[in-house]
DNA sequence: AAGCTGTTGCGAAGAGCTTGCAGCAGTGGT
DNA sequence: ACCACTGCTGCAAGCTCTTCGCAACAGCTT
């Protein structure tokens, strides 16, 4: 929070209290948010937030790289607090659940890429969509090593 | 072209000129086209076609898997011919340049996925965001081995 | 050739996000 | 503590991409 609240001022932004709210809502949250879930939870501590407001403070926060965007399906961007270390995300296609992986076990694609294909997929984020664990099972298909 | 013919009669669709027409342009197309580019080409040949129908046999078409659609940006679907070979697709974030790269470099990946955290990245799609050679290199970030 | 029924064009609608604008409210200076 | 400056907000309208409802049209089978 001390590190929002001094990365707006210090960039000339006013505190206002939409800003504190969206920003708690995003850093207490944990999971991928929408900007409408987003202003969903807001709204329930001050009711009169816009959705444009909403937009508007999550595009000032990404800007200040204090939440990061993924766009982790067709329809939504996701939001959440940016993380320290880089991660990608995989969703299952069929509950929409997310989860991470840690930049290192796609460092060998990123390596091929820029060798390859001298493609810099370096410092940017990889999302990879397939079938969770439960989706798998009830598909018909089994959880069996691959 | 006689192979979606017949598909389509396979299926007990009609022949009709405009789905003949789009047909063509992304099969003759090569690249990853937006259904507003389908439409303008298809236009030239056939101009009373209207948009409606060219997603409308767009939709019909991948669900017939002659074509495959894919999520490049935030905001349009991409539509190609559906390739014989799984592959996966990097977007240059900057000009929107799209490669393709083999299933074969991420099998890791989806293994890791699927033993690590039980997650089917199998038979799905992967995209990769980053920057192409010349994106980078305008960025002054030397193309440099990782 | 005729009719059944899938397709088309058109306009409108819908979802997600952005923008213009007038009034409101943080903020720094006094 | 107060003022004024200017950034921020709420609202409504607008934009883009995609979908839908419907009446007219046209493949396809007989």
């Amino acid at each position: 929070m001390h590190h929002a609240r001094q990365a707006l001022k210090e960039a000339g932004h006013r505190l206002t209290p939409q800003r504190v709210a969206i920003w708690e809502v995003v850093r207490k949250g944990g999971r991928h948010l929408t900007a409408e879930q987003i202003a969903e939870e807001v709204q329930e501590r001050l009711p009169e937030v816009n959705l444009s407001t909403v937009y508007r403070t999550l595009q000032l926060l990404v800007s200040l790289d204090l939440v990061s965007e993924t766009r982790l399906d067709t329809k939504h961007s996701y939001y959440e607090v940016a993380p320290e270390s880089v991660h990608h995300h995989f969703v299952c296609e069929k509950c929409g659940a997310v989860g991470h992986f840690a930049d290192e076990l796609v460092a060998p694609v990123a390596k091929e890429l820029l060798s390859g294909q001298g493609f810099h997929a370096g410092s940017t984020r990889m999302t990879v969509f397939g079938l969770c664990h439960e989706c798998a099972e009830a598909e018909g298909r089994p959880a069996q090593t691959l």
